[in-house]
DNA sequence: TAGATAAGTTAGCCATGTCTAACTTTTGAA
DNA sequence: TTCAAAAGTTAGACATGGCTAACTTATCTA
């Protein structure tokens, strides 16, 4: 049992919170929810960039699952946000910010699906959930995660 | 080491998937999100009533750090949707269905935020976090932290 | 109990992210 | 090399969930 692990917690305790503090917490999530949308595009158009060459709409819509139209909209959105480099109808491109944004988040996603997986969630299910849960992960929980990992790796 | 936690996994494989089983990833997201606004309602709800013995369109607005007249709005959506019981000006009650979804959410919640906890994570992050991720976890997933709860407890 | 204050609602605005229908541009094959 | 099919865009609609301003209802207190 390590150190991080040695804190004592009921399993149904209840954390009492000030209302602004919990205010703030739904902030967050807000927050979160509004830059879903340009990590999931740069974390995708970056993977695409690496395994076909380059990232097409065609492409992004068919692996979110939404219409051509939407993707159009969306890249614009990501160019007016200096994420993004392109010309109509050309394939998208990663600025120096975006590439790092999809770095940070391909990282995140990665460790959020590692750790589903050492707690024995199978591949499908951890893939599924870590793309809901890892925006609203912090750094202090993903460095938890990857604590955690080191752990079931080394007791193996 | 149990038999859940015993499969391998290097922590930065990455898993590749099928361009429809990753749609459907994204459509379990989109679907979580638009059923987000019911679950907290709810969830808020029933504490309201538990601890001032009644929910007040105030108090609401408060807690999730919105304005009154979004509470208005969205405790009609909710009232619509069949959880909510509500005469105009009157204080907001959970229908059957509601007091079950309430029921359902706060177990959820406080078994993401034991686990949080449970990693050695501050309560503050394990709070705010957990309102995000429970959004996303599913039963599966639910029920692995739970198991490692238990076996943190045991091993404390 | 009257009037001020607090609580709640309505109307109308905005951004996000989805869609369909119709159009344009690019591409690739005969 | 042309022209049909595929890819991409534009226009316009819709639901969600925020907001402010202005109004109505309820409550409390002097």
């Amino acid at each position: 049992m390590t150190k991080l692990q040695s804190q004592e917690h009921e399993p149904f305790e209840t954390v009492d919170r000030a209302p602004e503090a919990q205010a703030e917490g739904f902030a967050t999530v807000r927050q979160a929810h509004e830059s879903e949308m340009a990590e999931d595009y740069v974390e995708l158009i970056a993977e695409l960039i690496e395994s076909r060459g380059e990232a097409r709409p065609v492409e992004i819509a068919e692996r979110f699952g939404v219409k051509p139209p939407t993707v159009t909209k969306n890249i614009s959105r990501l160019k007016a946000a200096g994420l993004v480099r392109r010309e109509p109808y050309r394939a998208i491109f990663l600025t120096d910010a975006g590439r790092e944004l999809a770095e940070a988040c391909r990282r995140r996603h990665r460790i959020v699906v590692a750790f589903l997986l050492s707690l024995g969630i199978d591949e499908e299910t951890a893939e599924r959930d870590a793309e809901g849960i890892e925006h609203h992960v912090s750094t202090t929980t993903l460095e938890a995660f990857e604590h955690a990992l080191l752990q079931s790796q080394s007791g193996k």
